[in-house]
DNA sequence: CTTGACCTTCCCATAAGGTCAAGGTTGATC
DNA sequence: GATCAACCTTGACCTTATGGGAAGGTCAAG
């Protein structure tokens, strides 16, 4: 199979899978007489594995020790326990700063009269640097 | 004032302010004889302006129009009140979906047993592509 | 033979900076 | 007068995870 199968396959693009191979994150692919990279069934399940993994959020470092991960047959579960738990608490960080941010924006939205005046709230706390929030 | 007071006082790098002025977002800073970057009171405030803007998450597209909205003497508080609204839509839906993944992940966290031996349903569904969900 | 769909490598761009280099300026101290 | 530290200047490269496109090789069909 060559890449464009394998990138349709997969859910990746074949840009994406050229530049996991660059960076290591899979081992270089076999090629054809013609230098077309080759890609097996085994191959094809790599990259969907990683193809879930990224749209569950891991970043490319954490795909590459899952992958570690699950070619270990003597993996011990805690520790893929431990990497997606690191995950979702870094996902909860994200989520509760954002939260943050909106929730003040919210505030500023609501006292804000977005009539046809130049007077804005919203404005002015941009200005000052806020008075009522740290 | 030069760049590193200005910077101190903003809350921002000195390498930000160079590189705000090199995509055009704020206009080139008046320079000394020995050609070091001038700042006065006003271009502080604006500064902090940006700073601040940054702060509450907005991308640097989103704090240019700001900042031309807050020169426009005549500007309707409305425009402003817009900004910030699509702003917040934009937050929320990128915490609904943090959230969604955060759910999906803490679900295959809580099938994983997390003790030392191998079989694990968190690689079993990044294998499969998922079962239950979406 | 040509067309079009593949594939190859290589370079550039994104957002929002960080880091480091190599050099000029300034002010204070010895 | 030398020197040292702290500032400033530009520039170039690093990051993450991709997208876009150029320039060219390959292959099958018409």
């Amino acid at each position: 199979m060559n890449i464009g199968q394998a990138a349709s396959r997969s859910g990746l693009s074949a840009k994406m899978i050229r530049y996991y191979e660059s960076i290591g994150l899979i081992s270089p692919a076999g090629r054809n007489a013609n230098g077309y990279r080759r890609y097996s069934d085994d191959d094809l399940h790599r990259l969907a594995f990683i193809k879930r993994s990224r749209d569950l959020g891991f970043s490319l470092e954490e795909v590459s020790r899952l992958l570690t991960l699950w070619q270990d047959r003597q993996r011990a579960s805690a520790d893929v326990k431990a990497l997606a738990g690191a995950h979702i608490d870094d996902l909860n960080r994200r989520i509760a700063e954002l939260a943050g941010l909106r929730d003040t924006l919210q505030e500023l939205v609501d006292h804000c009269h977005g009539d046809g005046r130049p007077d804005c709230p919203i404005l002015k706390d941009l200005e000052s640097g806020g008075c009522c929030r740290a």
